[in-house]
DNA sequence: CTTTAATCGTCAACCTGGTTGTCCACATAA
DNA sequence: TTATGTGGACAACCAGGTTGACGATTAAAG
C-alpha cells in the first residue's frame, strides 16, 4: 500500500495518544487524577538521583524554571516532598513520598496491561519485533536524547 | 527483553519526534520556516473542504477559537487567505493560497525522504509491517479520532 | 583570606496552543 | 415575525514551556 511518511508520524503519535490517553484515563480511574506522563517521567528522574531542581531540569531537557514549576504541583500534590539540603544550603533536596512512589507503581501496572491488550491485538512476537524495530530507529531512550532550545515543545 | 509498556509508549512518542523534528528542520533548511505539522494538518483539512473557522475547529477537534487563532498564523504567513463567503455574510471563507499549496507539497517529500531513510534502516517489508501492526492498533486516521474536551494537550 | 566566578532557587514577563464564556451579526425554522 | 441556532471575535484563563535578572551561597583563584 506504500503509505507516506506523513501517515507514518501521524502513527506514531496516534498510537502514543492512544496509549498515554487511555493510560490517563485508567489512572483517574482508579483515583488517581490529573496524572501525566510527565509527572511520572519526573518522579522517576527524582527517585533516581536528580535531587534538586537545577540537576532535574538538565536530567529532563528542559529549563530549572520549568522543573521547579513541575515539581511544584508535584509537591502540592504530595507526590514529591522538599526539604533543605544539609550539604549545600542553596539547595532544596527533592524526594518521592510513598503515595508518589504508589502512583508510579500503579502508572507501570497500567502501561503494561494495556501493552499487554496490544500484544494480544498483534501476537507476541509481533509486538518485540515493532519494539526492537522503533529502538533501532530512535535509540533506546528517546526521552532523554532531546535537543536543547525546546525543540520538544515546538513539535505540534 | 520483554519491554515495559511505558517505554513501549516512550518508543513510540520518540519516533514521532524524530520524524517529526527533522522533517521541520529539513523544511527550515529549504525556506519554509516555522511551519509545523498542525500548520500542515490545517491546511489539509482546509483543502479538504473545512473553508471556515468553525468547520475547521470540528475537523481538528478543537474549539472554533482555537482553530481562528492557528489560522490567523497561516494568513499571517501567506499560506491561507480569507474573504467574505458570498453565500454567507457570517461566515469568512478560508482558501489555502499558492504558497501554501507548495508548503504543504514540500512537507510531503520531506516526510517521504524520511520514511525513505527507515526503509533502508529496517527494510521495507518490515517498515510496512510495522505501519500495518500500528494501523491495526489505533485505527487508520488516528488523528481525527481524537477525544473531544481538550485531551489532546493533556497528554504531556 | 579575600575576591571572583559559578550555581541554586525564585520572581517576573512572555510565548504557544489550547480552553471557556460572552456578545453581536446573521441565517434559518416555527 | 419571531425564536433559535450558528459564525466570528474578544477577553480571560490555563499548562507547560521559554528568557532574563537577582540575591544567597558555594567553589575556585589569587
Amino acid at each position: 500500500m506504500s503509505r507516506s511518511g506523513a501517515d507514518l508520524a501521524s502513527l506514531l503519535l496516534g498510537g502514543f495518544r492512544v496509549l498515554v490517553g487511555d493510560a490517563t484515563l485508567e489512572l483517574a480511574k482508579r483515583g488517581y487524577e490529573d496524572v501525566r506522563p510527565v509527572h511520572d517521567f519526573t518522579m522517576r528522574a527524582i527517585a533516581a538521583g536528580a535531587d534538586n531542581a537545577s540537576e532535574l531540569g538538565r536530567r529532563l531537557s528542559v529549563s530549572k524554571q520549568a522543573a521547579a514549576k513541575t515539581v511544584a504541583v508535584l509537591e502540592e500534590r504530595g507526590y514529591v516532598a522538599r526539604g533543605p539540603d544539609p550539604l549545600d544550603a542553596r539547595r532544596k533536596r527533592l524526594q518521592v513520598t510513598a503515595l508518589g512512589f504508589e502512583v508510579m507503581r500503579v502508572g507501570e501496572a497500567v502501561f503494561d496491561e494495556l501493552r499487554d491488550r496490544w500484544k494480544r491485538q498483534i501476537g507476541s512476537k509481533q509486538l518485540e519485533r515493532l519494539e526492537s524495530d522503533l529502538v533501532a530507529l530512535v535509540g533506546p531512550s528517546p526521552v532523554l536524547v532531546e535537543r536543547p532550545g525546546g525543540i520538544a515543545h515546538r513539535l505540534n
